[in-house]
DNA sequence: ATTGTGGACTCAGAAACTTGGTG
DNA sequence: TCACCAAGTTTCTGAGTCCACAA
């Protein structure tokens, strides 16, 4: 215990030199500061490069940027050294190498999420999402009109925002061979969307991380019959969208509203959705119920997004043991009532079961121990439910990349449910720039 | 001009590790 | 009190988005 204790401080003084970096005067932490090591590569999915050796990173792999004065970091391996020494102030990086899977890639330390920087560009990609508020309606009356557009490539931006502003479905870049095989929008192949008449849509592909994406969604007339003419004399594996890039789509967009991008309407959707949630669904009660509702929003935001999670591979053997401690209650239930009967008609409460006999209690005292008994089990029971129906939803990735924090604070503030019970510290300290958000504050 | 490509940043789920509750 | 285990948190590194710039 007491050696543990040592041996971390020993491990966090070894490490504290390379945890900090002074930008613009001002002392910031560092994200991650390892290499990543030799090994096995694996990659998500079916990766063409699945098994390639990953080699071992050198200092004479890493490019370092800081300032013109600042001191050159000592390299920590005697006779070698850095391989560029670089200061350039446009950029957030402290230092660059080659991925060496994919040389092409670079892998970058960067400072951490708590930094000022890191939260002021978080900031600003929550405040460019409420900007689509204003803007939204008419984006939405636009596309509408196109989707009918004579003009085959307007037709297809159209349907392509339609689907990205429904879904949250990611922008979808060209990719190429030696990735995994995934898509988005833009590169969503004939055989991923299947028309449902007369008017549905059924989504089945593989997007980022090689995550199946499965939904079928009612759609408009318009855009169906449009899905039925991009799909006409073209193979399974044809691209939906022929006339569409990312590149076309963006510059569209970007017509629209200023710096609107199509990851900026997954943002807008994510954080709208809980924000309408909270708002609809909070009602006086105690803070336990008041997380419930926050829960059961997060829930959705992460259906919406596609935040998804394999089953732990406990989850069965975990409800399994739920469930027997759960009959093991009910057992002690019944003998309760029975010894409550009993004490009631003032005899003496039966024998356990392994033949010892019981303390005489006043029926008042078995009473109270049924209601306790009662309710462990449906907190158990409760328990189990959200188990459940979590078990492959993932809420923590929309917490930290898609609902504006100020949302959560300002709610929390409001109905008197301490921070901490959603945000844990680390999210804390990400969200620092959003803790003194008015009470007042929506989306 | 349009398209392609390098570069830099956000977003992603799993694994590893820590904490805390419980029998 | 102690061992166990599930929940919570952090780390890891792969996989996207999108911009700038140039051919």
């Amino acid at each position: 215990m007491q050696e543990k204790k040592a041996l971390k401080e020993e491990k966090l003084k070894q490490e504290e030199k390379y945890m900090w970096a002074i930008v613009d005067g001002v002392k910031e932490k560092v994200g991650n500061f390892r290499v990543e090591p030799p090994g096995l590569f694996r990659g998500r999915g079916e990766h063409p490069k699945m098994g390639k050796l990953k080699k071992r990173i050198h200092p004479r792999d890493i490019i370092i940027n800081i300032g013109e004065d600042a001191p050159v970091p000592e390299c920590p391996i005697p006779g070698e050294r850095w391989k560029e020494i670089r200061h350039d102030n446009t950029v957030t990086w402290l230092c660059y190498w080659s991925d060496p899977i994919n040389p092409k890639l670079f892998k970058y330390v960067f400072l951490a999420a708590s930094s000022s920087l890191k939260g002021q560009s978080d900031k600003e990609k929550y405040e460019k999402a409420r900007l689509l508020k204003d803007y939204i309606e008419n984006i939405r009356a636009a596309y509408t009109k196109d989707f009918t557009s004579k003009d085959i490539t307007k037709q297809q931006i159209a349907v392509a925002t339609y689907l990205i502003d429904k879904l949250a479905l990611r922008a979808g870049n060209e990719k190429d061979d030696d990735e995994a095989d995934t898509v988005g929008c833009c590169t969503l192949k004939v055989e991923n969307v299947t028309r449902e008449a007369p008017n549905k849509l059924q989504f089945n592909f593989l997007g980022k991380d090689s995550i199946k994406y499965e939904n079928t969604v009612e759609v408009e007339l318009p855009v169906y019959n449009a899905i039925l003419k991009f799909q006409k004399d073209k193979g399974p594996s044809d691209d939906l969208f022929d006339k569409l890039d990312t590149n076309k789509l963006n510059t569209h967009l970007k017509e629209l509203m200023p710096g609107l991008t199509a990851k900026v309407f997954r943002t807008y959707n994510a954080s709208f959705t809980l924000d309408d949630k909270l708002a609809k669904d909070t009602k006086d009660g105690d803070v336990a119920e008041k997380m419930v509702v926050y829960n059961h929003a997060n829930k959705e935001v992460a259906i919406i997004c596609n935040h998804q999670r394999s089953v732990s591979k406990s989850h069965s053997a975990q409800m399994t043991k739920l469930n027997e401690k759960i009959d093991e209650l009910q057992a002690v239930l019944k003998e309760l009532k029975v010894d409550l009967d009993r004490a009631r008609k003032g005899k003496p409460p039966t024998k356990s079961s392994d033949g010892k006999s019981k303390r005489n209690l006043a029926p008042e005292a078995l009473e109270k121990k049924i209601s306790q008994t009662n309710a462990k089990v449906e907190k158990m029971r409760r328990d189990m439910m959200t188990k459940e129906d979590l078990k492959t939803i993932a809420l923590g990735t929309s917490k930290l990349n898609y609902l504006d924090p100020r949302i959560t604070v300002a709610w929390c503030k409001r109905h008197e449910v301490p921070i901490e019970k959603i945000f844990n510290k680390s999210l804390i300290a990400k969200f620092a720039w959003a803790m003194d958000v008015d009470p007042d504050f929506r989306f």
